[in-house]
DNA sequence: TAAATAGTTACACTTACTGTAACAATTATT
DNA sequence: AATAATTGTTACAGTAAGTGTAACTATTTA
């Protein structure tokens, strides 16, 4: 799964469940609605649960919920919820090339530039609630 | 190859090709220099090359030489040329979701999303020129 | 204690990536 | 015209990574 493709199913997840408040909702509940294999879904919900975004129940009438109100939760916090790779990845492990070399340069350059990027990314993301992001969606034919 | 290391991959060699400058440089000595695989590198450059971003010459002599200046010559042109896929991409062929359920609308939402997001991203490198990176890696110690 | 659920592990399958080599196409030089 | 050096492209085996699914373990409620 691309980092695109699993913060746009986890940002499907929350929306479910958000909209089923206050009721719990089961993953297979959640991943037959969506369309995604509930094993999988368990294993993005399980790292939301890590990073206190939605809270897990066992047992019957068990599911996931909903841990902050959904003007408070943004997308940054979702995707760095569940990515470890970042979006721009310089591979810097190859063959070591010579110190201040040209090529080691613009390692380091790139390096920096990226994590620039990343922030900027970041930023954006920051500012999109999953209620605006419901609001969005709801008003749109 | 990810679109990072190509876009990294690439601006080593437009450098290197600057620095040798008015002289074309074949893509074996290119490719030892900042430490790849020579086909590997021909194939890069041979995009490079389709975009006018370099021109080649075949025979004894031959080589490649950039067909801009260098500072004229910006991150955004180079990274169009390389990249097919975007940094962002969104798997969207999945097993189709009901039309105009949320699934589905969250799905239109992030392409949306995702595509202002590279157009940011595309924003900053194009105020990034191989002259600028060029002055910017030889003033560092 | 039983049943339902989250959380995790495992695995076969496929897909994509990697590195390298070999081949085909092109052109300057002799 | 022949040769040699080079770009441009294809092929391929080997490896790594992603996918989908199932099965298992842990936890909790009733």
């Amino acid at each position: 799964m691309s980092a695109s493709t699993k913060l746009s199913t986890a940002v499907k997840a929350l929306c479910y469940i958000s909209n089923c408040y206050p009721e719990p909702k089961n993953s297979t509940d959640i991943a037959n609605s969506i369309g995604v294999n509930a094993s999988k879904l368990r294993k993005i919900l399980s790292m939301l649960v890590k990073n206190d975004i939605v809270e897990s129940s066992y047992g019957v009438k068990g599911g996931f919920l909903l841990k902050k109100d959904s003007s408070k939760l943004h997308l940054q916090e979702i995707y760095c919820a569940i990515e470890d790779r970042k979006a721009f990845y310089l591979d810097v492990r190859k063959k070591d090339v010579k110190k201040n070399s040209m090529p080691a340069k613009l390692n380091s350059y790139f390096l920096e530039l990226f994590s620039d990027i990343q922030v900027d990314i970041e930023e954006k993301m920051k500012i999109i609630t999953i209620k605006s992001i419901l609001e969005k969606i709801n008003n749109k034919k």
